[in-house]
DNA sequence: AGATACATGTAAATGGTTACATGATTCC
DNA sequence: GGAATCATGTAACCATTTACATGTATCT
């Protein structure tokens, strides 16, 4: 896939500019699939040569123009039939985890010290999505009603993003406990 | 980063040829870097050329000869300044995660059954990761002896690895619930 | 005039995946 | 002779990162 999907699935739900489409990315789904807004651009160019999204030229006053771009039935084909095919168990890339595997052969102080930090950055990240569920969603349990699925996807998702930083909190804090007790 | 150093901690603890790294590298490390074959001889080669590891062509009697790559002293030295360089949060990057939350643009059956298969799969994999934990590191408390700091890593790794699993099939049994109820 | 926000890109380099390739040796 | 395991790669492609580039409009 790459990134092309992921930008279907958002310009789905609301057809957007490189930048409006940058910014709320970075906000939803680019938690699981971040990308920058470089990237973002020559993806739209080369999905709307290929005929998945049309482009609309937006005059505006008081600011340049943009252009927004939109999902086309061709584009909305490619989505569909990519849903449907099998998805292998996600990769994991993690520095960290090679960091805390390594640090016999390195300053052990310094690699703590990192893992204090990420801890700190993590618990922040916790602390902002379990807010932002419970504003966006107050009832979660309401979600389950006929018509909200796209909804109940978006908590389900966000919930995605609690459970990842619960883990990361988690681990680093059984890390620094292991090691800060020698 | 890159592979380089994920390859160097490996070959610290123990020099081999391109093959016994990769066996060995996609039961460890490689679990929080996944790496081919083919590009692990890739940096090995690149690695030894600028005189990170050394090679000992080892002739061998019933199968063909192979190469053992060892760490050089700068090799060392390399891994032992990447160790001390700060990392930030890692990306993380979940194609399952775009296809939950763009289901509703495509058929929801066929990403339900994509959820189900995966959970076999992460739950499979917990199972064996639990197992191995209990097998290798029967008593984890005796790991904070003196001496021990290489093996208490190996498990928190480890650990990690238990932890990430129990996220996955956390999250995606959540998510079946939420959306079997229907 | 300078800082900031809006808006869209290009180019080069790096990293990773996929497909293909080759040869030795052992076991059946 | 054919399959399996050991062993090491190359080449082409694709995706991502990093550095650089340009111009508009607003606000102070």
């Amino acid at each position: 896939m790459a990134l092309d999907h992921a930008l279907l699935v958002a310009l789905s739900e609301q057809p957007s500019s490189g930048l409006d489409l940058t910014r709320r990315f970075a906000r939803s789904i680019g938690y699981f699939w971040p990308a920058s807004h470089q990237q973002i651009y020559k993806v739209l160019g080369r999905m709307e040569s290929e005929g998945w999204l049309e482009v609309t030229e937006v005059v505006q006053t008081g600011r340049p123009d943009k252009k927004v771009y939109a999902v086309t039935p061709a584009g909305a084909d490619a989505l569909a039939a990519w849903l449907a095919t099998p998805t292998g168990v996600d990769a994991f890339r993690s520095e960290i985890a090679v960091k805390l595997r390594g640090a016999s052969y390195g300053d052990r102080a310094a690699v703590l010290a990192t893992v204090r930090d990420l801890l700190a950055d993590h618990t922040l990240r916790l602390d902002h999505y379990t807010a932002l569920a419970k504003r966006q969603f107050p009832d979660p349990g309401a979600l389950h009603e006929a018509g909200r699925e796209h909804e109940l996807d978006q908590y389900l998702v966000l919930r995605g993003g609690v459970r990842l930083e619960e883990f990361w909190v988690g681990w680093l804090t059984e890390y620094l406990e292991a090691h800060d007790r020698d």
